[in-house]
DNA sequence: GTAAAACTACTCGGATATTTTTTGTCCGAGTTTGAGTGG
DNA sequence: CCACTCAAACTCGGACAAAAAATATCCGAGTAGTTTTAC
């Protein structure tokens, strides 16, 4: 799993907090991580539609939906990409190989393995992006949010 | 994820199937795969002791327990053994630094990613060596298990 | 004939290259802002 | 006073290296079986 899903998180997280277009440099100081490998990270995110960029004095990233509408999921897909488990097929190999026609339904690893994805991919889906901002406001000070809000104007 | 899984799991089913030991090479050729990259996959299975390693003639390799009582995810964590998430507790960074004393509760991020973690490997955890070899047995042509331990045997 | 010893063939195990992916960095194209200028 | 032009500063986007991991390979240490040999 790529490292970058948990700056891409923590991102959106801010962007969904701030109503003003966020600058990269300015998310990459509030975290103090590399900002040339996080403006990677959020153009893939802006590929994948989750952001929208603008550009100019004064511009920066935003989100483009609503972040009770962005998912994990919709983020970690965004950032990784690849499904986790790719079958080979090795069963069509060897010397007992299974012929072709007979192998209409998938190969039972690959089924396990792809249930598993599935209920992966399924609890990453139930939590938004809000749901994150609401518990990073329970959990921390109060006012930190405020304070963040203060700290990304100037 | 690595892709030396899903040889490793494959390896499992016939060596749940055959009762003498079998040697690396030979599962390498059953399979179609590289025989060297293969033997270190086994390597990893030895140490893990999901598979016991016999030596001289006539030796090979020999699954340490029932089929019934390896996971698929006994394998998985065998080969890949990284856990998929790691947090770095980038709130304890940057400008707005949450104090360490107030981060007794796991970042919300690193819990959201923790919990798709765990239904990810229960999923794995249950199912069994032991199935996997039920389901190939009823799903390809009947006779299969038998004419591969008669071809392990030569 | 039997038991011990040596030999051979075969096994795994770890140390070693090569390729691919991930991580990290840089500079150019494009846009907004603001000031300056003429009407 | 207003509209237009122009320049400057700031933005993202993709092209460009370095580091890490995965992939693939090889040869040496060790053991079981077999043969030979001595008694």
């Amino acid at each position: 799993m790529s490292g970058g899903v948990e700056w891409g998180l923590h991102c959106c997280v801010v962007l969904g907090s701030a109503s003003d277009p966020v600058p990269a440099a300015k998310l990459a100081e509030f975290h103090d991580v590399s900002p040339s490998y996080l403006a990677k990270q959020l153009q893939l995110l802006s590929r994948a539609g989750l952001v929208r960029a603008v550009q100019g004095q004064s511009g920066g990233y935003l989100l483009t939906r609503d972040p009770a509408d962005v998912t994990v999921l919709d983020v970690v897909e965004a950032i990784d990409g690849e499904p986790g488990f790719r079958c080979t097929e090795v069963r069509q190999r060897g010397p007992l190989a299974v012929p072709q026609e007979r192998c209409v339904v998938p190969c039972p690893i690959a089924r396990v393995m792809g249930s598993a994805d599935r209920v992966w991919r399924d609890s990453l889906r139930a939590v938004t992006i809000a749901d994150l901002t609401a518990e990073v406001g329970s959990t921390a000070l109060p006012g930190t949010l405020d304070r963040a809000r203060e700290w990304l104007r100037s």
